[in-house]
RNA sequence: GGAGGAGUGCCCGAGUGGUUAAAGGGAGCAGACUGUAAAUCUGCCGGCGUAUGCCUACAGAGGUUCGAAUCCUCUCUCCUCCA
């Protein structure tokens, strides 16, 4: 551990939402420092959702800072939670999932996680190897300790409440069995998103009642996602997935408007912390051209994620496809049998590249469909496949088949 | 157990008998421009072999009517309140 406190204290709070408590913290780091001690990192995850984005990153990230400085992760697998079903968002249940299951999502968690975080320096353990043994009347031990009152101080439990919508008496129960993990591993810092505001808290108060220190909660922002408006998910299809292609990450970083790009800076990247400073200043004197540091900012997560090679064949890819407008070297190929001659509209269709003929007709009216570079202007063209063989269709500026007769 | 509210296109959301393939917004796609797949502006945005045409569509099934997303009946789903 040769960083200095002060040092570990910028790194550790850079980019945060909320630390509490900084002043602990600091203590607790000092004490790591005096005496060659890592600090334990907790971060608690949902074994439902296997495919994770970067959305998901920021709080891995966030981790892995804490591995570069010497100390160690605990990831906890939510299992115990996950067989139950979390009743959280409305009343629906969440289908119950099997050990199967959970094991094969964790596995695949893991394997993108590890993309981030530093595999030697990351423990993992399953909450049901202590939730599970746990007694009815330890459980009742447990919730002795929080009163309905203290529940509801919770945002989204008061509002609910006052709302009159319904909560289950469950709900209550899934933040203190978070807290009681922390206390099986006593843990020393609980990183989450800010949403995990209350749960991390309740951490701290449950390791007070079993007189051990209570953990720094560090809540990281919410990742917005590449419409510059809602938060990164999957369901809204805004989101860049770990275990996308480098170069579709690449294109899809270079598509997220220009105001995301300091928040992603300082979310998804690791670099020195003067460097934020500099690009923060540059994007506002505009004294840099934005395309510059984007093509920055997508190089780094992707060097993150893959190799720092591979890095940089996405960007040149990129800049192949779409700043020279050239066509890219791996095209889908599409087949049409040799014989009469075929309408554009079908093979439009039919090569995946439109959704139906109404669409290719306007697509075509529009002026976006080109075989080899010319544009097809009438909607009503038939062609012969052996006159397309090797030639390639384009709909719009980035979407090509090549198209082979056979 | 009782009372009430809601269900519209990918999503949100207007529309309470006709000119409604259904306002508006978002997403998506395309065109122009550029610094990029940013921003901005413009166009498209149910399907049909090319159509002043046909089909499908406003939770589902029936019904009233010349005509229904709009009115009636039943069914399903969701929500709220009272007990």
């Amino acid at each position: 551990m040769e960083n200095s406190l002060q040092k570990q204290m910028n790194v550790i709070v850079q980019g945060t939402e909320d630390v509490l408590n900084e002043d602990e913290l600091e203590k607790l780091v000092a004490d790591s420092i005096k005496n060659d001690k890592p600090l334990k990192v907790k971060l608690g995850l949902d074994p439902t959702a296997p495919d994770i984005h970067l959305g998901h990153t920021v709080v891995l990230n966030k981790l892995r800072q804490f591995q570069d400085l010497g100390h160690k992760a605990i990831l906890i697998i939510g299992d115990y939670t996950a067989r139950i079903g979390d009743p959280s968002g409305r009343s629906k249940l969440r289908p119950k999932l099997d050990p199967k299951a959970i094991d094969e999502n964790a596995k695949t968690y893991m394997k993108q996680a590890y993309k981030i975080l530093d595999p030697e320096k990351t423990e993992m353990v399953n909450n049901s190897s202590w939730l599970k043994k746990l007694k009815f009347e330890d459980v009742l031990s447990l919730t002795s300790r929080f009163t309905v009152a203290r529940m509801l101080e919770r945002d989204d439990f008061k509002k609910r409440f006052k709302g009159n919508t319904p909560i289950a008496i469950m709900e209550f129960l899934y933040p203190i069995m978070q807290a009681y993990d922390s206390v099986a591993i006593e843990a020393s810092v609980e990183l989450g998103g800010t949403d995990q505001r209350f749960n991390l808290l309740m951490g701290r108060e449950l390791q007070k009642e079993f007189s051990q220190t209570p953990q720094i909660a560090i809540t990281m922002p919410i990742l917005v996602g590449t419409d510059g408006v809602e938060k990164m998910s999957k369901s809204l299809g805004n989101y860049i997935g770990v275990d996308e292609a480098p170069e579709e990450i690449f294109g899809k970083i270079m598509s997220i408007p220009d105001d995301l790009m300091i928040g992603y800076y300082k979310l998804l990247t690791r670099l020195d912390l003067k460097e934020y400073d500099k690009i923060e200043e540059s994007l506002s004197n505009k004294n840099v051209n934005p395309v510059i540091l984007k093509r920055r900012l997508a190089k780094l997560i992707i060097s993150d994620l893959y190799t720092v090679k591979e890095a940089e064949e996405a960007e040149k890819h990129f800049d192949l496809v779409f700043k020279k407008k050239e066509v890219p070297e791996n095209i889908e190929e599409y087949s049409i049998r040799e014989g009469g001659k075929v309408w554009i509209v079908k093979i439009l269709v039919d090569s995946g590249l439109v959704k139906s003929n109404g669409q290719a007709r306007r697509l075509i009216k529009q002026g976006a469909v080109r075989i080899d570079g010319e544009k097809v202007k009438d909607s009503n063209l038939e062609i012969k496949p052996s006159f397309l063989d090797g030639k390639i269709l384009q709909k719009g500026k980035r979407h090509f088949r090549k198209i082979k007769a056979k």
